[in-house]
DNA sequence: ATACGTGCAAAGTATTTGCAAACGG
DNA sequence: CCGTTTGCAAATACTTTGCACGTAT
């Protein structure tokens, strides 16, 4: 998994500029920082970290630079129903995962289920529809918080 | 489904009392509207939808009316991935539908699929989550769109 | 009668856009 | 050098909140 994300960093970049874009320092730091993460962030998230690590990034530049990622389907775009978007890192290699939310400590986790893939491709199929991303947000309480 | 539709507006009128609260106009007009929708819609097309049909409610009305309703789980919200909360009436029955995105058009379809569905539970039994809702988007090309 | 519900307007927050300056190739 | 990219600030869009008035029970 390290090895993907640091992959996915490479072929980002290397995407990025085979569709024509240069790649400056907004766009350079932006996607070394996703390259580093697991799982989503939000663009305010992006903006302080990098803030935070010295670079002197403008919000609008964060933006910018996420729309361009997830045009080039570089990056996902998730809504965990806060009205937040977050943004992760698609890998190249089609493997995935998805999001659990817990209504009581608003913790994020991720899971993965083979048999939710293999269902999802058949839906699609049947629908007569070409997908080309799926999104699943699974609500409910964590095993911390069920017991209460 | 007809049927089913007609039932949810009494059962979330019945709810909405039985919860302790009182049904002013606007609740009442809201919940009658959603209780006429077979897919998701945004806060703003029910607002607008409304005074169309000679209601006088506010905007903020219709908000504090989903926010209710989603509260009581007599709604789902659903994020389609442009940044605008919809909502849909949650049957009774549990039986639900999701949604596929045409990237092309812009069209919502909706779906649904018992393969998908038994693979969301067996997905969020391992997790450990008592999963009290759940989401699908798929997003892609739609027949029509496609053949380009 | 009285507390809850509502409409309007103002505020709040996430995101987008305009523009001049900085920068990459 | 020239066009792209960037940071800042202003604008926009969706959603929430404050408050005085209306309304259901």
């Amino acid at each position: 998994m390290e090895r993907c994300a640091e992959a996915w960093g490479e072929h980002a970049y290397d995407a990025v500029r085979a569709a024509g874009y240069k790649a400056g320092g907004g766009r350079h730091a932006v996607i070394e920082l996703l390259a580093r993460q697991e799982c989503c962030l939000t663009a305010q998230e992006i903006f302080d970290r990098l803030r935070a690590g010295g670079r002197r990034v403008g919000i609008a530049t964060v933006y910018r630079v996420l729309e361009l990622l997830a045009e080039l389907r570089l990056v996902q775009r998730v809504d965990l129903g806060d009205g937040i978007a977050r943004f992760e890192p698609l890998l190249p290699d089609g493997e995935h995962h998805h999001h659990l939310v817990c209504d009581g400590c608003g913790k994020v986790e991720v899971f993965a289920d083979d048999r939710l893939e293999s269902a999802l491709e058949h839906a699609a199929a049947t629908a007569g529809y070409s997908v080309a991303a799926h999104e699943v947000v699974l609500r409910g309480a964590c095993a911390d918080c069920r017991p209460a």
